[in-house]
RNA sequence: UCUGCACACCGGGCUGCCGCUGCGGGAAUAAUCCCGGAGAGGAAAGUCCGGACAGCACAGGGCAUCCUGCUACCUAACGGGUAGGGUCUGCAAGCGCGAGUCUGCAGAUACGGCAAGUGCAACAGAAAGCAUACCGCCUACGUGCCGGGCAACCGGCACCGGUAAGGGUGAAAUCGUAGAGUAAGUGCCUACGGGUAUGUGUGGCGACAUACAUACCGGGUAAACCCCAGGAGCUGAAAGGCCAUGUACACCGGCGCCAAGGGCUGCUCGUCCAAUGCCGGGGGGUAGACCGAUAGAGCCCUCCCGUGAGGGACGGCCUAGAUAAAUGGCAGCCAUGCUCCCAAAGAGCAUACAGAAUCCGGCUUACAGGUGUGUAGAGAGG
RNA sequence: CGGAGUGUAGCGCAGCCCGGUAGCGCGCUUCGUUCGGGACGAAGAGGCCGGAGGUUCGAAUCCUCUCACUCCGA
């Protein structure tokens, strides 16, 4: 089960896919995540929370985006938001690849848009490669989700 | 050619690379991969109305609450639309001494009822709703006093009064203009004009229009309560249905080692029960998956009917279906607009409003720029 | 997706139902009191009631549209 992660990692010609399994959509580890995730990277326009959740098949690293309805009104400014993060995340989550992953965990990412205006390609891009360098370097301080807590009901994964 | 108005439509394009979500085909146990083709709007918005659809409720009638309000038609339905009627406003021309009237054009119109009841109207003003009299006008009728006169009577003042023409207040003051009449005046009377109600005739499906006759002329406000007529059962896809791993559990069946407990029995054996353990069944049901959910009051072309909104017929087409939620990014070229510039070339910047969430029909609101048709006006040429 | 509500002086709120004068507290300004400040006393300024249109003689109030904000429903 682990090595399947591990050929999704070393594949050689590295894929620049962003398949729905990097997409964050359980609920329950949605909230573990925004409620006990560390802060591990801010800029004035986006910050970044991670955290290590439970998962019994291997999966890849998963994000969460945030952008809020206060900073922006219109739907149609959210979704561009969104879809340069998400842009830039595709073109640089390779920097992942070398983190050692704890067995049974998968990386979990959550990235919230705090600017008052449109995000610009460039810049965005330059903040999302120093924000996965953050992350790799802070990786293995971070905290193993469910703490003792919420921990007992085991099974998690679909 | 320019400008205005109405209606209809478009609202960036092409190429390459890297990606996303369904669908079809193929490979594979599966994860997944490859190929092909598809992938936001006219408002997707606001959620202001109306339906479809779904669940629950439902003998019949009434009350309450809410909504609608000229007429006919369209429609699945509507508070929407079309056509028409009335009223009001503005402009222009004509008629009339005047009040007004008539015609044309343009625009607005939530447009049942204040001749059922209740309420309201600040300030100003005499008075704002069972009437009343500030300034003014008058002193005819009646009384008193004074003056003049032989007298009849005349003049003046006061009282009792008359009046609602004029002034003034106001958003609004008891139909308007002119005349007769009068002490002065008044729809008191007459003529003309305006309006209300009733009846009859004519035209129209109808709202209503028009003619004649009779009676009459002390308001406004219902987007004030209210009355009248018509309508609405309630709740909304988080509706509703279906499948269901794990954990815990109601219940059922089977098996069972050691030890402890209770009953048959005071003790022992035996047996039964309870508890615990294991295995199997099993229901409700959490996370989650699927259906609902994308072929429809559907779109396009042509023809026919209708003033029109719309309706009908033949033929053709398949046109997003996500769900922590896809429809994107980069590069180049072109197009458009703005700025720099006398202009051209060139350069720079920008590319409207805005993102499907069950689906339709409307309304309202936002919107750079552009195209076509019709129509009105102006100018130029033939 | 479906509902409910609020915008009034610098701040927090009345007034709206049932139309006519826009008010209260704190704050602000000036003066007095005090050696000075606070407290206290006296006087005063500050609003076209979120925006647009309509009904009405007249709209913060009634009706329609619109903008912003808040809350509720798994």
């Amino acid at each position: 089960m682990i090595s399947r992660y591990i050929r999704f990692v070393a594949t050689p010609p590295f894929s620049f896919r962003f398949s729905k399994a990097e997409k964050l959509c359980l609920r329950t580890h949605t909230e573990w995540l925004l409620t006990q995730g560390q802060s591990v990277y801010k800029c004035s326009s986006f910050r970044l929370r991670a955290a290590w959740l439970p998962a019994r098949p291997a999966s890849p690293p998963k994000i969460l985006l945030s952008v809020s309805k206060r900073l922006f009104r219109r739907a149609h400014e959210r979704n561009r938001t969104k879809r340069v993060l998400r842009e830039a995340y595709r073109l640089h989550k390779h920097a992942l690849q070398e983190i050692a992953v704890p067995d049974g965990y998968y990386l979990a990412l959550h990235i919230v848009w705090q600017g008052r205006r449109l995000p610009s390609w460039d810049k965005t891009r330059a903040g999302m490669a120093l924000a996965l360098e953050a992350v790799v370097q802070q990786a293995a301080a971070l905290p193993r989700l469910p703490g003792l807590a919420q921990l007992p009901p085991a099974q998690q994964e679909p």
